[in-house]
DNA sequence: TTGTTCTATAAACGATTGTTTCATAAACAA
DNA sequence: TTGTTTATGAAACAATCGTTTATAGAACAA
């Protein structure tokens, strides 16, 4: 038996309605999935997308038109739930701020969060990041996190220095190296009594124009 | 007269399209524009929609099923062309990469590039942009542009050193000043004999993750 | 009034398209 | 081999759905 519910056939179809979805802003028919993948019957791809269905692969609403669906989607929605700057905390999301609602909300293409959860957005106000090649007005996409390894990129709150920054983080003995994504800038070592982790970065964002 | 396009039914039926995709994931028929917004025959649905297509509200191709469009989409493809690295120019998009397939296509959201046209992205290989805050990895994208306002981030090909580098454009009497973003960073002046205009940059994107 | 334009209604036509049926071939296990 | 499942093919059926036509009311200007 081959990987449930894909076979060469139904690898061509899978591939071919997003293709289509993308040209044409709307779901393909039977018929064409027989022209684009150089099938000869509708019976053909009836058979297999009843399978890609069962298989968990695609959605269809029975009877209606170019009704199949990729159950997979491919934006997902982040809220951008305030401002960060040096010399405040990273506002961390909790159960209020993701009932209220937020400032705004970001639609990013989902292969910019991966799978990940509790991902939330911060506006950065302020050149403090300047050496983690982050301006000011740059959006921060951040994943609340209590672990992390080794050269993330982690938001870090500076206990005596009360502000936060944005830093690769590295265990050394005794210390911790945050070191600047600019590698022209040298890095700084603290106790790790000092620092107190508020999330890792996932991605920036600079939008240009105004 | 009443705002071109929009009448009171029009209206009820441009807000009920996307509540429609919303909820279904496909476009509406005449049909179910019929029941949705109460009226009575698809001929008035037909008509209204005929009024909103050429109003560039909608668009529709004629005798496809479901093909239902609202022309404002919210995620665009942008073609990421290839690598830019300091000391080659920029590709820029001809009529040839356009048919050939690109290297991938980037979805982002429509309010990122605005409504500009002659868009595409560029992967910056190398630390050379580092003062404009862009690092290795990171995601450019472009605008193909002629003409430029000061201050605004442009990618410019400087002839005499055979590179290319992301600067904000000033005009001064008889040179051009080229500033870094980073403001920590002193300006270069060049002659404008020496620069040839690449492009604008639209927005920077960083993905942190691998 | 008259004429024009926009909107609404009903009904029907015909293209599109999901679905089914029947038949054949290929793959595979016993 | 044999039997059983899975994939393919051609064709026809039936539902969905875009389109058209013909008619009429309402709003408005001249």
């Amino acid at each position: 038996m081959r990987k449930p519910g894909v076979s060469k056939t139904r690898e061509s179809i899978l591939k071919f309605i997003p293709d289509f979805i993308d040209q044409r802003g709307y779901s393909p028919t039977v018929r064409d999935i027989v022209k684009g993948c150089q099938l000869s019957s509708t019976a053909v791809v009836q058979h297999h997308l009843n399978v890609l269905e069962k298989a968990g692969f695609i959605h269809r609403d029975p009877e209606v038109f170019r009704s199949i669906q990729l159950v997979e989607k491919d934006i997902v929605a982040v809220p951008l739930l305030g401002t960060v700057a040096a010399g405040q905390p990273i506002p961390v999301p909790d159960s209020n701020s993701w009932t209220s609602t937020p400032e705004e909300s970001l639609k990013l293409p989902r292969d910019l969060v991966g799978g990940r959860d509790n991902i939330y957005a911060l506006r950065v106000k302020g050149m403090s990041m300047i050496d983690a090649l982050i301006a000011d007005g740059d959006i921060v996409v951040m994943e609340s996190a209590q672990n992390m390894e080794d050269g993330e990129m982690a938001a870090v709150w500076l206990k005596e220095e009360q502000e936060v920054t944005l830093k690769k983080l590295y265990r050394e003995p005794g210390r911790l190296r945050l070191q600047p994504a600019n590698e022209q800038m040298k890095p700084i070592y603290v106790k790790p009594e000092n620092v107190e982790l508020q999330g890792k970065v996932v991605a920036v964002l600079r939008k240009l124009n105004r």
